[in-house]
DNA sequence: CTCGCTATTGGAACCGGTTCCTTTTTATTT
DNA sequence: AAATAAAAAGGAACCGGTTCCAATAGCGAG
C-alpha cells in the first residue's frame, strides 16, 4: 500500500503539497497534474485512519436501533442509508435488541469511535440517555421519540391515533377495543392510545370504547385478542401495530368471527404484507423511509452547523381496506 | 479528552508502560495498580484511529446486504451482530439496494476502511467480485451464495427444494406448479428450483409440474398467480419465496379459490407472519438467525487464521401448517 | 531594477497510540 | 559477594496523514 509519503516522492514534491492537492488548498496548476498523474497510477487512497486521527472527525453517521427484524426499523434505515450515501456519508448500524443498557453503551461507542453523528431510533428517552447526550460532542437525532432537549423526528403517533379511531368512530362502530402495548414505549404505548382516547372522547356519548394491553409479539397479540373478544365483544378493534393487528386477525378466525362483518379490524404501520392478506388491512400507514432521509438530512445539517427545527413530523396516511365494515345498526 | 501521554503523567510512568499495562505486556504489580487508577478516575479511553492507524487493524466486520427491508437480511444481520459482539468485534452494515456495482463498491470502500473481516450477503458472485476478493487482503465469507474460490455459507436451498416439492407431491398432488424468480438470483431462482424439479422428476409418472417465473414482489407475484391459474390451474402452488406464496394466496382469494381446499400453496423462508394468516401457511423455515451466528464465527475464525470448512450449510425445516391439503382424487 | 505582496512549496511538528531497543532494577545462581 | 538472567520501565521512532510556519518564487508597481 502506498502513502502519501511514496506519492510525494514520486512526484518529486514534498508530503503537504500532495495533502493540500487532496483537500484543496493552493497548488500550481502544472503540479496539480503531475500529483494528479502520480495518484491515478498508483492508485493511491488516504489512509482514513491517519486522516481522523488528526482531523478528529469521520464521515460515518451510527445509527442505533433497538431491533433489526421490524418493517418501520429497516424502511427507516433504507432511507437513512441512501440519503447518507447520496451526502458522502456511511451508516454504522448499532443494534441493541431492545436492551437499554446496550443503548446507553452504544452511544458512548459511537462517540468514542468519532461517529460525526449519531441517528437513535429511540423507544424511551431515560435521563441515561440524556447524560449520554450532553457528555458527548457529537450532534444527536432521535427518531420516533421526542426530548425538548434532543432534536427530534417523530411520526406523529397521536394525530394517527386520532384519525384512525376517528375514522372507526365514524364509521358506526359503537363498542371499540384498543389493543396497544406497554406505556415503556412512549411512541406506540402511550402516543397512539392517546390519539385514539381523544377520537373516542369526542364520541363518547354513542361509543363504548376499551383499552387493552399487550406485546409486539403477534402470539401475545393473538391471545390477548382472544380474551378481549370473551371479555368484551367489540365491534372494531383497533390495534397499535399491524403485527398485533395480525395476531388479532388470527385470533378471529379462531373464534370463528368474521373480519369485518362480525369484527372490524384495523393496523398500524403500513406494512407490505397488509395489502396482500384478505381481507385486506385498513391502516396508517407511516412513511419510514421517508423519515429515514429526513433524518439523514437533518443529521449532516446539525454536523454542518446548520439549523433545523428541534422537532419535526413525519407524514401518514389513513390506508382504507377491506378489513373495516360501515356499522348500521343503530340506524335500525 | 486524555490521551495515554496525560495517563503516564499522572501515574508517574512512561507511556510505553501504560500500553502495555493496556494490551498486556510485563508490568509490575505495583505500576498496575496505580495506572489502573488513574484510568479509572480519568475514564481514558484509548484513541481507535490512533490503534488502527499502528496496528492496521480493526475489529470492525463489514457486512454487505442487498437489502434492508428483507425478513431474511435482518434476522441474518441480527444473528450476526449478535455474535460479534460477543466476540468483541462491531458489525458495520452496508447496503447496496440490490446494485451489483455498489457491491463490488462496498467491497473495496470496506477494504481500505480496514475492515477485519467482510461478509456478503450475496445475490450472486461476478468476476468482478472474485477480483475484488482477490485484491484486497481482508477474509471474505459469502453468504446464501458459494464460490469455490471463497468461503461460504448456504442455505442448502436445492435441497430445502426438493424437500418441499417431494412433500408436496406425496400429498398426492398431480397438477404442481412452481413460481420463482429469475435466475440472477442462484439461490432462490435457480438452486430452489432445481431442487423442485428433481422432486418432480422423481414423480414424474404421477405427476405433471409446470414452472413459472415472477418477481420478489408481492404484487407482481399476485398477478402472476392469476394468470398461471387459468392456464394451467394447478391443485398446488410452490412459491420460492414466502412474499410470493402471500402474492399468490391473494391471487386464489380473487379468483375464488379456498385454500387449501381448492389449491395447496407453500412458501419459502419461514417469516413470521405465516403462522398469523389463515389459513396458515406450510413453508421451509430457513435458520436465517443461526446461519448469521454461524457466519460470525466463521469470520472470525478466518481473521485469526483457524480452520473452517470452506462450504457450510445451513439448516433449514419444513413446517407443515394449513396451506396444504391432502389429495386423494386418484384414490377414488 | 528594486520593493512589496501573493501564490506555491518545503520542512517540521503533531495527532495518540504501538513497538523496538536500551537501560535500570530485581531476583537467582554459584 | 559477584556474576548472570529475567523482569520492568523508559525513550525514541514510527504509523500516515494534516497543518502551521517559514522560505522561495513570480509578478506588478513605482
Amino acid at each position: 500500500m502506498k502513502t502519501i509519503a511514496d506519492i510525494a516522492k514520486i512526484a518529486g514534491v514534498a508530503k503537504s503539497t500532495v495533502s493540500r492537492f487532496l483537500n484543496g488548498g493552493s497548488v500550481s496548476e502544472e503540479t496539480k497534474r503531475k500529483i494528479e498523474q502520480v495518484i491515478n497510477e498508483t492508485g493511491y487512497t488516504p489512509n482514513t485512519f491517519a486522516q481522523s486521527l488528526k482531523a478528529k472527525k469521520t464521515n460515518m453517521i451510527g445509527t442505533i436501533v433497538p431491533r433489526l427484524d421490524s418493517y418501520a426499523t429497516s424502511r427507516t434505515l433504507m432511507g437513512i442509508d441512501e440519503r447518507l450515501r447520496e451526502l458522502n456519508y456511511h451508516m454504522l448500524v448499532s443494534n441493541t435488541g431492545q436492551d437499554l443498557q446496550r443503548e446507553i453503551e452504544s452511544i458512548y461507542t459511537l462517540a468514542k469511535q468519532k461517529a460525526a453523528g449519531i441517528i437513535l431510533l429511540a423507544t424511551q428517552v431515560t435521563d441515561a440517555h440524556l447524560q449520554a447526550f450532553r457528555s458527548i460532542d457529537i450532534p444527536v437525532l432521535l427518531v420516533g421519540q421526542q426530548h425538548e432537549e434532543v432534536y427530534s423526528l417523530i411520526h406523529d403517533d397521536e394525530t394517527a391515533g386520532y384519525a384512525i379511531g376517528k375514522y372507526i368512530a365514524q364509521r358506526g362502530h359503537k363498542k371499540i377495543a384498543f389493543l396497544g402495548v406497554g406505556e415503556y414505549d412512549v411512541a406506540v404505548g402511550v402516543k397512539r392510545k392517546k390519539g385514539v382516547a381523544r377520537a373516542m372522547r369526542e364520541h363518547a356519548e354513542e361509543v363504548e370504547a376499551r383499552f387493552f394491553e399487550t406485546t409486539f409479539n403477534m402470539t401475545d397479540a393473538a391471545e390477548k385478542a382472544e380474551q378481549l373478544f370473551d371479555e368484551f365483544s367489540p365491534s372494531a378493534l383497533v390495534c397499535a401495530t399491524d403485527n398485533i393487528a395480525f395476531g388479532a386477525m388470527k385470533a378471529a378466525y379462531r373464534k370463528g368471527q368474521f373480519v369485518p362483518k362480525d369484527i372490524s379490524i384495523t393496523g398500524f404501520g403500513g406494512y407490505e404484507v397488509t395489502a396482500m392478506m384478505h381481507p385486506s388491512l385498513t391502516t396508517v400507514h407511516i412513511h419510514f423511509k421517508e423519515a429515514g432521509q429526513t433524518a439523514a438530512d437533518h443529521i449532516v445539517k446539525l454536523i454542518k452547523g446548520e439549523e433545523i427545527p428541534k422537532l419535526t413530523y413525519s407524514r401518514f396516511e389513513l390506508i382504507l381496506r377491506e378489513s373495516v365494515d360501515i356499522r348500521t345498526d343503530h340506524l335500525l
